[in-house]
DNA sequence: GACGCGAATTGAAACGATTTAACGGGAGGC
DNA sequence: GCCTCCCGTTAAATCGTTTCAATTCGCGTC
């Protein structure tokens, strides 16, 4: 059972004090030519394979971060989650990824068990708006950094982009290529990216001189595809049809492309659509979606990045917010009907 | 610096021996009633999180378990992921993902890295068929299950799709649907998915009573919505253009459903189309895509059950070999043209 | 009143690495 | 030939848990 092989049957083999084999493993500079050739010998004969939680227990310090997000099947969050592997993976650091599916309480679990593991950082992009998991996590010696989500209170690092910003290029967007009736679609206004992206959508009505009240708002319970599909029945079923919709994500976006496909309402004949994210899906959608897209994997990347430099000089750190800026990208879904 | 509160320091203020609160911690019910909430509001007041290495260190099993796959950002993947996550987490376990992009490099990397983390076991889709780096790793005295792929070796558990049985199901449909000149497209023949569902397409042909070699084979060099891209293009520059295509995935087959719209083939009157996975996208594309399902989350969340099951009993385990139908979703983009 | 018993608690020995101060021995300077 | 110095190596302490044999204590039994 190679299992049971400890740095101490290395020594022996090799006829070394295990300080020696440590040294090998760690500094192999410091050690002579023909003794870390006959250690190197001994490791591989055995099948030795270091084991990382003494090393972590000496040390203290783990070679994992951790990445909170409310759901992975998304590819908004999947495109977040390969950015912070990359990042990691070049620091020789693992990734362990958890889902909250928008639970407070999944999300503290899953924050109680990496503090347990005593992992270099996390990366989340929490529940609500509450500071209150982040404050623990810090409490807990932890270092974070909040994942698209400006982080209000200055205690973490944050990495996000501006979706208030985001909300005025879709409406700007939309009212420049002459559509009047406009209606949002949103998941639970609960969650902050979602209420940033209406406020920007208002920002646009009132600068073009327009009654923010007179924007619909369609409020669904998730973000993802089947919600779409319920939102789209919605604004089927209700009296006087919005000529043009912003969706808060691209999942609902696809989700009400569905319904309206299958309903006969031409897209963007009769209704435009914008959605957000910019996920790779959107281009392939029923018909080319126009998006505001957020540079995802950058996100995650510099999260990552963040979180690791944060721990690695906790001393002299200060924290950061970065802010990447959205961008417009127009396709079929939103041209005006001719 | 509560990150350094140690069992020690709770003992301390509880006025009891760190035995005890490793008791108060681990089995409950042995210690006197008193005692417990003593401990207990020792371990608010100090803020206490135990040490997961510590634990591991002395239990030798880690709580965490491996999953390893090609590429998170496809679909397939991150449901398999969430079926996998779905299990641990009912198990009190964690999921550490990694991606292999179908490099060996990458994954042996990252099989190292889990085995010095003594995960409790691996799930893994392995980059080629060769069983090499299953056998390293059970050297190293980890549990492993193959994931989407029939183990021909003997020594690791498997959950996978009959594959064949899936080209199978996706000609015979477009041969009902009197589609003739038939074509493939797939990722490289290296991945044993790929070849597999070859061989059942085959197979549908000979029993058709019809040349297997007439069936054109279109090899991209990835199992992507960019290669499925290519593979359209080829497809509509190559002369004797098929009336149906059968790809190995739906990444591929939204990327070729994408180069035909904006072409203005009409899919399905002049190009049928059939998927792989059916992904949730699947219904959302273009041209609502016919697709082979997987039971993706139930993949996942078997092969989590089985590596659990089999490091918590090794001595009278024996492998299993899980393997799931495959199943038919037609939509409109196979539909015969009138 | 001695004894045994069970329940609750304790103390110490692991687990497998890293780290640091001490050590040995050969080279070089005087 | 002796003293230093330096390089490579070693021995031992340590990290924070779990576990198990040993201990204590109160109490009922004979």
């Amino acid at each position: 059972m190679s299992s049971a092989v400890s740095i101490k049957d290395v020594a022996a083999l090799a006829g070394v004090s295990i300080g020696t084999v440590s040294n090998v493993l760690n500094r192999p500079d410091v050690v002579a030519d023909e003794t870390r050739r006959k250690v190197l010998a001994a490791i591989e004969e055995l099948g030795f394979v270091r084991n990382e939680s003494a090393r972590q227990l000496r040390t203290g310090t783990a070679r994992a971060i951790g990445l909170v997000v409310p759901d992975v099947s998304n590819p908004f969050f999947t495109d977040v989650a390969r950015g912070a592997e990359d990042a990691a993976s070049d620091a020789g650091h693992m990734v362990i990824l958890c889902n909250s599916d928008e639970s407070e309480q999944r999300q503290d679990r899953h924050l109680q068990l990496l503090a347990e593991q005593r992992v270099h950082g996390v990366l989340i992009t929490p529940v609500d708006a509450a500071p209150e998991p982040v404050r623990r996590l810090r409490d807990r010696g932890v270092s974070v950094v909040l994942l698209d989500r400006h982080a209000d209170v200055a205690d973490a690092c944050s990495v996000s982009v501006d979706h208030r910003i985001g909300g005025t290029l879709a409406i700007n967007h939309l009212l420049a290529e002459g559509h009047r009736e406009l209606a949002m679609v949103t998941g639970p206004l609960s969650i902050a990216q979602c209420r940033q992206r209406l406020d920007g959508a208002r920002d646009a009505l009132v600068a073009a001189g327009r009654d923010p009240d007179g924007l619909r708002v369609v409020e669904v319970a998730a973000m993802n595809v089947a919600s779409g599909r319920n939102a789209g029945e919605r604004v089927l079923a209700g009296t006087r049809r919005p000529d043009a919709l912003f969706c808060a994500n691209d999942l609902l976006a696809l989700g009400v492309l569905q319904v309206m496909v299958r309903a006969g309402v031409r897209v963007p004949g009769e209704l435009a659509i914008v959605g957000y994210d910019d996920i790779d899906f959107a281009a392939a959608a029923a018909v080319p979606l126009t998006s505001v897209r957020q540079p995802s994997r950058s996100l995650g990347r510099r999260a990552a990045e963040l979180v690791l430099g944060e721990t690695n000089s906790p001393r002299e750190h200060v924290h950061h917010h970065v802010v990447f800026p959205p961008e417009l990208v127009v396709r079929e879904s939103s041209r005006r009907f001719r």
